[in-house]
DNA sequence: TTCGTGATAGAG
DNA sequence: TCTATCACGAAG
């Protein structure tokens, strides 16, 4: 299990660094395979930007805890609380599924494996990630936690999904060409451009 | 490309 | 109270 010293780091080297790494939650594993920072101070994308009750969760809270909300009335999002020298978030956005495929079939609605945790709204729903994991230590149970990377993949980096502040910061991490990342879209091929750069 | 859905927070 | 906003996903 990942000690809680690996969350005592900053958001975004603490990000990339879980690349690889596996979550276990119950019955279900899984291989992160896409991550994204955000940083308590600096950065407008953050809940702490705008939202005092995020702020005062990074206060009391230690590393290596859930945040966890719920998003466009639809979805919830599944975060790690990270303090080192800076503070925040890591978003946990895609799961490539190695254990517990059953479940999470029954709960997505669908058998593709690819399609299973491609996202953070599907990945909490896949493994029933709830308000109720809100607060929770992830570096304390054995089934609730990290494990650390078996092989070092590679990992591309690039600008944040879906967030309209602070769109330039670098801050996504993924593994190139896994077909379980979000917005897959054979990144490593070169795609046919019409004038866009 | 659209639209549903509900928690949160700030304004009135 | 009212309203804007939102770290999404699915259907079209």
């Amino acid at each position: 299990m990942l000690p809680r010293s690996f969350f005592e780091r900053d958001p975004v080297p603490c990000a990339r660094d879980l690349i690889g790494c596996e979550l276990i939650w119950g019955e279900a594993r899984g291989i992160v395979v896409e991550t994204e920072a955000y940083d308590a101070e600096d950065d407008a994308a953050c809940h702490t930007f705008s939202r005092p009750s995020a702020r005062t969760f990074v206060a009391k809270h230690q590393p290596g805890t859930a945040y966890v909300y719920f998003n466009y009335g639809v979805h919830w999002m599944l975060n790690v609380l990270v303090k080192g020298n800076r503070q925040g978030f890591v978003l946990i956005r895609a799961l490539e599924p190695v254990a517990g495929l059953e479940a999470m079939i029954l709960a997505r609605g669908t058998n593709i494996p690819t399609q299973l945790c491609s996202g953070p709204g599907k990945l909490a729903r896949a493994l029933g990630v709830t308000g109720d994991d809100h607060g929770r230590d992830l570096c304390s149970d054995p089934q609730r936690c990290f494990l650390a990377a078996g092989a070092s993949l590679p990992v591309a980096v690039g600008p944040r999904i879906g967030i309209s502040r602070a769109m330039d910061f670098p801050w996504r991490f993924h593994v190139p060409a896994n077909r379980h990342v979000s917005h897959f879209r054979s990144q490593d091929r070169p795609r046919p451009s019409h004038g866009r750069s």
